[in-house]
DNA sequence: ATGGAGGATAATAATTACTTATGATCAATA
DNA sequence: TATTGATCATAAGTAATTATTATCCTCCAT
């Protein structure tokens, strides 16, 4: 009788026209690739691959089968699903993609919230560079990505899932500590510390900076590091201030450590996208998290920086 | 990742609804049956039966599931099918149910034919009764059955095979074993033997008899035996004469054991016929089969006769 | 109550199916 | 043309899975 993850591996090895990368994708080792296609082969005495020395090809027996095999797995696909949903209870695996750094600070609170509705669901969240997130919808590794940057793609489904504020923050003793309000070209005077320019994210920044009125180059840069983290800890130690995701600079705001200023007429935003594979069965627990983000983004971008100011009072 | 063979198991023991035969069904232990439920229920989470004590009962969830299961099943059928016949080369697994006795002759024959032309189909076949012929095509454990009494069933297809004639045959010293011809009434003044009246065959060729001006009751039955190969060998030993099947008794005729003497206006024959469960699936080597068997019975009969007739000669 | 039918469970044996390590082959390149 | 790197095949060892047999347990019919 024939065996699902054979063909599972099959498949992707079709799709990947290359055993070992087909190996990477499925978890497995090359050697274990080889040895369920051969077995397939063997088996049904068919030639599924025709093989070229050091590349793979599939063979016209291989093109003619792949379609049914396809069909199977999507049936068995299908069933899991329902299997890991009977009774209305939302079950399964999800595997998130994370690319943008905001990610960390509000996903651990989604999905917190997100386990309340549906604590059968087991999602696991990899932070991980864009076009890995990208790569993992297209393979069907993740089953939803979150990214910082809008995509187009035929086969990738965007929905907006919050914008995160932009803001300027300085440290806790700095004279404009208790400012309600500066003026761009201030900005320009005071110590400034920078990420790395090849960041992507840094270079939307630059152009909303410029769009207001602030241009980067004139910006006296006394500092850049590698990380938004390393940044805040820096603007922390009273080195500099900079422009910072309100998301990620909640905690510290929360303790007191950097303080808020509004620069006039500044009013920047940084927009988080989920992602998902269009082409691809939606299980339930995907259309659940989906359904759920939609619904109450909102409040959960809300109830996250509330739960972080709380932290002061709580202590 | 799910098993086809574990989802087999499921269809199968709610087919069943027990356990043990669809163990049965699919020469596993019971214990296997059991477990391979238990496994899909463990790594789900879900109840797919609800045992009551010495019965089970197909759960709301296994009710709902089963349909999905049975499209993961067909599909996988599909493609191990194209697997087994990639360009054009027809192969696989026939299992076939014979019930009627002559099957016995011609079956080994009409198989070897069919080998010719599909060398990669491996047949397999059963002699069974007929209610388990039919009962083996229903539960889809046989792909064809062979039966000399005609079927109706939704799920049935019967396709005629051949036709059997009935010959009355004598010892080869017998008073008429030159003749050439005998009238009905001279039949009953014969010693005459018979087989057991319950046999369902048997009811067949009285009413033709009687049809026929012979009436069975009135026939001067020295010995009834079991089956039809213990009434010929009485014939050979000239203890009596008897209907029988032509293709039965073609070797003795052949070897000149047995004589055969036509009965003025006596023609009968006992059909044959295939039979295949129409709701599922046709697999390449089924199909196959069917059509030769549509194509070639005629020639396969005279064949078979002539070939047994050359046993004589080779000696 | 009691025997038997039907399912569960435990222990064991057999088979599968990974992994790592290594070998073989081909293509690009120096 | 030898070398290197990429890629797949194969071998050996081991881990994991899966079936089997042999009980055991439970419920139902007698």
């Amino acid at each position: 009788m024939i065996n699902i993850a054979e063909l599972k591996v099959f498949v992707t090895a079709a799709e990947e026209m290359n055993f070992s990368r087909a190996a990477q994708r499925l978890h497995l080792s090359q050697s274990a690739v080889s040895q369920n296609i051969q077995s397939i082969e063997r088996t049904y005495r068919v030639e599924l691959f025709v093989r070229h020395g050091r590349s793979v090809q599939l063979s016209e027996a291989g093109k003619s089968i792949l379609p049914m095999a396809r069909d199977v797995l999507n049936s068995a696909r299908l069933l899991e699903d329902a299997l890991s949903n009977v009774n209305g209870e939302v079950a399964g695996d999800l595997s998130i993609g994370c690319a943008t750094t905001s990610g960390r600070y509000f996903i651990p609170n989604l999905l917190a919230s997100f386990q309340r509705d549906y604590p059968h669901v087991r999602t696991r969240v990899s932070l991980m560079r864009r076009q890995d997130v990208l790569d993992g919808l297209l393979d069907q590794t993740l089953n939803i990505g979150i990214i910082g940057r809008f995509v187009e793609h035929r086969d990738l489904q965007i929905q907006p899932l919050l914008e995160d504020r932009v803001i300027l923050i300085v440290p806790a003793h700095h004279p404009w500590a208790n400012l309600k309000q500066v003026k761009p070209a201030d900005v320009l005077e005071q110590p400034f510390i920078s990420r790395e320019v090849n960041s992507g994210t840094y270079e939307v920044l630059f152009d909303n900076l410029r769009r207001h009125g602030i241009d980067p180059d004139n910006l006296n840069v006394v500092m850049q590091l590698g990380d938004a983290e390393a940044v805040e800890m820096a603007v922390e130690k009273g080195i500099g201030i900079t422009f910072i995701s309100e998301m990620m600079a909640a905690r510290s705001l929360a303790l007191g450590r950097v303080k808020k200023v509004a620069v006039e007429g500044f009013n920047v935003t940084q927009p988080v996208y989920m992602v998902r594979h269009v082409s691809r069965m939606f299980t339930h627990a995907e259309a659940k998290l989906w359904e759920f983000v939609k619904l109450h983004h909102e409040e959960l971008t809300a109830e996250l920086l509330f739960n972080l100011a709380d932290v002061t009072l709580a202590r």
